[in-house]
DNA sequence: AGATTACTTTCAAAAGC
DNA sequence: GCTTTAAAAAGTAATCT
């Protein structure tokens, strides 16, 4: 019945997770015992880890917590945090128990492929800003899903505090039909059409 | 007895004191960048809601100041730009910026973006163009809105590209350069947005 | 004039100032 | 509130050729 004339599409483009290890790391030993880490305590209290494959950068605490950024999946994220840990175990810095990963927060590029009237979604949206001087995008706070959305005038857009993927797909939707009821949809884009 | 009337004396000067100072602030931006009066009393309303709501805690009275009066220009239509407010302060843009937010939210106002027809009678007289320059730059806006290609465009480097040709087509070039000085672009803002207003117009360039 | 690089906005967590 | 990480969108900007 309300179903759109139009297509739309997300992709996961970054996924920031926490890890819990039980019991406490050393990260000066850390830090002498493998190289290109970053370490400056007065800088900031984790220390730096990057890895290549499953490209992620990983902050480590000495509370034994880490945040693990960069990931496109839970795949990926899963497979980073094995060879994190694996890392360390190698380079003689103990790992024990098995650790609790937390997806704290996804940012996902959307597309609904037709051009937006930001002017006039500012006015229709709810808890949404356009300041064309200050950013290009519309900045919108989605009540449901609890996502925040940045909207832009080629109808690409990125969906971030979402804490599932189903929570991305449902905010593009959303935000998809209520600006086509709300008749934001200025026309299909460039060679594309329902 | 005494003391609580004491304790109520020191905090209703201390808010006096506030208000005073942030009035002399205001006085100081107003002149400096020439507010009609209409405007700094639009700012002082909303600072005076602004410290009732509580909004003032913790942040600095000039980056409220400039943040009260860049809302009272936008709500009155006198086209002053963040970086031109911020650049007679001591605070960083980004901090006025976030005041600002703050300001539409908690005092929940609703501001139609800035329209980029604003910005034209500053930057004609601001280059000593003909009064007509300002009805041609404004027609050539109105087309752009029309074909839908001024999303997410800054509304000043609009303006800045409208004058521009407006100014070529009655004999009176000015460079790039010129207008983007006065618009508070750059030439190459300026020379993206001539690009595409050329080509809606059907403007041939060589 | 390009091309590059970089900064604007949004989000969340970590420990500590 | 700040510090650090990553990532996308589109516009603007600074710098170099």
């Amino acid at each position: 019945m309300s179903s759109i004339p139009f297509k739309t599409s997300y992709r996961v483009e970054n996924i920031v997770a926490t890890v819990i290890l039980e019991h406490d790391l050393d990260l000066e030993l850390i830090e002498t015992r493998i190289p290109s880490i970053t370490y400056k305590p007065d800088q900031f209290p984790g220390l730096i880890f990057r890895l290549d494959k499953p490209r992620a950068t990983a902050l480590v605490f000495k509370s034994g917590k880490m945040v693990v950024t960069g990931t496109k999946s839970t795949q990926q994220l899963v497979e980073a945090v094995k060879k994190i840990i694996k890392t360390f175990v190698k380079n003689g810095v103990n790992v024990h128990g098995r650790p609790r990963v937390q997806i704290q927060n996804i940012v996902a590029g959307g597309d609904i492929h037709a051009y937006v009237n930001l002017e006039k979604a500012a006015y229709h949206l709810e808890d949404s800003m356009y300041e064309p001087e200050q950013f290009p995008g519309l900045i919108h706070r989605m009540r449901d899903p609890r996502v925040v959305l940045l909207i832009f005038s080629s109808g690409k857009m990125v969906i971030t505090g979402a804490k599932e993927e189903v929570e991305v797909e449902r905010a593009v939707n959303n935000i998809a039909r209520q600006l086509y009821k709300a008749g934001c949809i200025v026309g299909p884009r460039l060679g594309e059409e329902e | 007895k005494l003391r609580k009337w004491q304790a109520r004396t020191r905090i209703i000067t201390s808010v006096e004191r506030n208000l005073a100072q942030a009035m002399n602030e205001l006085d100081r931006l107003s002149d400096i960048l020439n507010l009609p009066s209409y405007v700094k009393e639009e700012a002082a309303r909303i600072y005076r809601n602004a410290v009732e709501k509580g909004i003032v805690r913790g942040r600095s009275i000039e980056s409220i100041i400039a943040a009260t009066i860049y809302l009272a220009c936008r709500e009155m239509k006198v086209p002053r730009s963040l970086d031109e407010i911020t650049r007679h302060t001591r605070v960083n843009r980004k901090e006025i910026a976030r005041c600002y937010r703050l300001l539409l939210r908690e005092l929940r106002i609703k501001v139609a973006t800035t329209d980029p027809v604003d910005y034209v009678p500053r930057i004609v007289h601001g280059l000593g163009l003909p009064g007509q320059a300002v009805k041609i730059a404004i027609e050539i806006i109105n087309k752009a809105k029309e074909q839908g290609v001024t999303g997410g465009k800054d509304p000043a480097g609009l303006a800045a590209a409208a004058v521009y040709i407006a100014a070529e087509q009655l004999g009176e070039k000015r460079t790039q350069k010129e207008i983007a000085h006065v618009a508070g672009v750059t030439e190459v803002t300026v020379r993206n947005r001539y690009k595409e207003l050329a080509k809606i117009l059907g403007l041939e360039y060589e």
